[in-house]
DNA sequence: ATATCTGCAAAGACTTTGCAACCGC
DNA sequence: GCGGTTGCAAAGTCTTTGCAGATAT
């Protein structure tokens, strides 16, 4: 996590941009979280310790590791952005619980694989593609739902 | 396309809803286009030739096509909603050309079977997917993009 | 010193809602 | 005539932008 943010500083001083402290007190707030966070959430995580702290400072911050390459943004269909850490871990993708919303990513070679031959059959050059699963998770299907947060399983 | 009209007046009957000029008017531009609209761009095939119907009324009467099962609302992550026939054919996923943005609806059996496979090794429950591929079309990655349009193509 | 940043307020894009007039049934 | 409907305007949500004062380098 101390990295991410060192790597975000190099990014600005590369850039030509300024290490400000509501930069890093952003940044921080975002890599210590584990699920997907929305501008909103992660301006009331900053906001709770440091209130002096705009959404608007969020937006922008959150572009900023978008550019970098620190950080994923992701529509998930409901109208707002979800960011997440940007890793070096290979390419997921997301289940969602309709129930509880919990996010939990996963990966699959052969669905991709299989894409990709899709793909070329017809004439297209594939550049990146997003699969959601939405359903019920375990807990919510056994009835009885509990909070959101998220896990990463590799499978395939 | 006249039948989807009926099937549309059914289901306002059946509700206890008014068949109304507006209402017709917009349903049957629905059903004549051939590819995703907009709220918007319906509005403007619509007001075209009837200057008096609202926006508001698109919207509405999209939301009574949804409900009536003969639309369904898709979001590819640019902020606004597109909305497509639903028809009684398999259940398909797009291909977006992230170029000219032309949409191209396909439908793979294995990659769904491959779905299925690792939701349950997650101990989800699927209740439905969005798959959504990007990259450059044939023209575009021949360098001669044209205008958008919509394909079907059954594929696996 | 000076170009960038911040935070507020305001604007923008898309969609929904309140309301008085309107119109199917 | 009653109750749903329309269209305007207004509000709502999420995100971006304009601007004057503040700050990093």
């Amino acid at each position: 996590m101390q990295d991410k943010l060192f790597q975000f500083q190099q990014y600005l001083h590369r850039t030509g941009l300024k290490a400000t402290r509501q930069r890093e007190l952003i940044v921080r707030a975002f890599f210590a979280t584990t699920t997907h966070v929305s501008a909103e959430s992660l301006y009331r995580r900053v906001g709770s310790r440091h209130p002096r702290i705009g959404l608007v400072t969020v937006y922008r911050t959150l572009k900023l590791l978008k550019d970098a390459g620190l950080a994923h943004e992701r529509q998930f269909g409901d109208g707002r952005a979800l960011f997440e850490h940007a890793s070096s871990e290979r390419h997921h993708d997301h289940i969602i619980c309709t129930e509880c919303g919990k996010i939990t990513e996963f990966a699959s070679v052969e669905i991709e694989a299989l894409q990709e031959q899709v793909v070329r059959r017809l004439g297209f050059h594939i550049q990146y593609h997003k699969l959601e699963l939405y359903g019920l998770c375990r807990d919510c299907s056994a009835g009885s739902g509990r909070g959101p947060g998220v896990q990463a399983i590799r499978v395939g």
